[in-house]
DNA sequence: TATTGACTCTATAGTAACTACAGAGTTTAA
DNA sequence: TTAAACTCTGTAGTTACTATAGAGTCAATA
């Protein structure tokens, strides 16, 4: 058993990261010591390097929660699992081609300001507002 | 000069967005009416809207008060925009680059559970779990 | 044993950009 | 006058942390 000192050591979260999993329901010690320190065993080791690797993923806490509890279900649990994923993917690109276009965007409003210096009118500044006179 | 309502209508920002904007310092009615409502006149719509326009670029609130504070500033503004537009794109590609390696992971970590549906051992989780492992 | 520094605890608050709700006041139209 | 729509300020919540405060515990050393 180990202290939450220890555990952030071994798994390279900060100790308030580990009592904030407690707190959102991802990882809970076992045990008190007198002392009421948190005390860790080994599966609770894995169990946090798992969650690590989630984030790690980009999974949500919650989505997160989900699998563990999958991992812990019967063994009908796949398919759940490999939705997820999937799911995930598509908002992966979904962010990706978003912040593609985006930065599209940014470069063809950055030529406006290329080598000017024409500090009266500020290439980009005049876009953003010209892009304003077209919402109108 | 209209009151918060009709801003609201006129740009595609919630009432409550605007009052945020307000209390962010980036937008405030210079007026009030007798009943306290806000009055906003046209420049404080086209200011809403090159706000409006920035956030669609995805700048921060704070980059955005930035370059409202160059906008009306003396001539020399020009080129701290450009610094600013720049950093931006930085940022936006560095993102675009991490979440394309995200997406490599997640593919790969997908194809553990392609077409087996051997629901005792999953693909993914496994992974999951092997993957610490590795990391011990 | 006493002391001290390191560790741990709970609670609170903050970050960024919104969003929702509550309770009270104002305005407008019927 | 009434009622509904609008507006106000204030508070709290979302997500995943991160920091700080004040108090308690533990371990090593004198």
């Amino acid at each position: 058993m180990i202290k939450i000192g220890e555990l952030a050591k071994i798994s390279g979260c900060s100790v308030q990261t580990i009592r904030h999993y407690e707190k959102e329901q991802l990882l809970a010690a076992k045990l008190r010591s007198d002392g009421n320190f948190r005390l860790y065993d080994h599966a609770d080791i894995e169990r946090l390097l798992f969650i690590k690797h989630c984030r790690s993923l980009d999974l949500s806490l919650a989505e997160i929660r989900q699998l563990l509890t999958l991992h812990h279900s019967p063994m009908s649990q796949c398919d759940d699992v490999n939705q997820m994923i999937e799911q995930h993917i598509e908002q992966v690109e979904r962010r990706i081609a978003d912040l593609t276009q985006l930065n599209k965007q940014l470069k063809a409003l950055r030529l406006s300001c290329n080598s000017k210096r024409t500090v009266e009118h500020c290439g980009i500044l005049k876009q953003l507002n010209e892009a304003v006179s077209q919402t109108n």
